[in-house]
DNA sequence: ATGAAAGCTCAAGTCAGGTTGAGATCAAGG
DNA sequence: CCTTGATCTCAACCTGACTTGAGCTTTCAT
């Protein structure tokens, strides 16, 4: 219906909430797509409003840029994304906060068992065990976190 | 019961799993305290096992090390936490991780109403509107989605 | 008494996810 | 045509949460 099918770096911006500069850094890292005018600039399609939207949801959910450009891929290249395709990508994302929402009511009950008790051991409770790990976010420095593997806090 | 109640930052770390830099780190930044022998060594108390332990559960919840450091600025100053100590302070917690929860489940159903349905509209859905932040994790960089205020993605 | 293991300090580096600034160019309304 | 606002590139900077390295000292089991 609209004529203008192309949006300049603005208005995507705009339309999503994310920074110019952030739009630029995410096409740096392959997260979206440009296509450029004679003299240089970007056009985005409007669909990529949308994609914008994903990463944004997807980043709030805690996964890396990185991650999200993995689940990106997994869009039919060179034809815009219906709402099939998105559905089926949204559905990992899915499962991720499912996992979160279990790992987050693991953690309550925990922390009425452990530290309302005041023993707060880590290692008997399990706190930190590894499939915890699905509640981990937070990319980054906390890495430390992930690397985490066998025999963890014991109150003495 | 133990004689040694006061443990070296070596066992502290092998204790809690945290590294013996991020213990380092943790006392500059005003999370932990340590006596130290006439040698310059840190000495802590066996109690910091759990203060610990704590920083490493609200890290895992979201809490920025400043944050970390309010809520432990309200255990008793000068003796040692006990476990109704502990409660007050993990209750503030429970209430964090059910303010997530909460805010997962929303995230979750609205995935299912706007990516699913293809419209994606977060201005209609709320999927970004400002109770949302309770879900905001992840500290540094990322304020910019906290600064995110009225207007958002509308696919148009 | 001694030597390896553990600790100390301080400065600098790392990584993710961007932001900021300079200086130059493009696009569009009047 | 011209000006104004949007965009461009590239390099540098920022924050949070740590890690790493150098050079030196303390502990403690033998």
């Amino acid at each position: 219906m609209h004529r203008t099918d192309l949006i300049a770096i603005g208005e995507l911006a705009a339309r999503t909430g994310v920074a110019v500069s952030a739009i630029r850094f995410y096409e740096a890292k392959g997260l979206v797509e440009a296509l450029r005018t004679g003299g240089g600039q970007r056009r985005f399609l409007r669909a990529d409003i949308r994609r914008v939207s994903f990463i944004l949801i997807a980043q709030q959910l805690g996964l890396s840029l990185e991650e999200i450009a993995a689940e990106l891929a997994r869009l039919p290249a060179g034809r815009t994304p219906n709402g099939a395709d998105w559905t089926r990508i949204s559905t990992g994302l899915r499962a991720r906060i499912d996992a979160q929402i279990a790992a987050l009511q693991r953690t309550r009950e925990l922390l009425g068992n452990c530290i309302g008790c005041g023993c707060l051991s880590l290692k008997k409770c399990g706190l930190y065990n590894r499939d915890d790990k699905a509640a981990q976010r937070g990319a980054g420095p906390r890495y430390v976190l992930g690397d985490r593997s066998g025999e963890i806090a014991e109150v003495g």
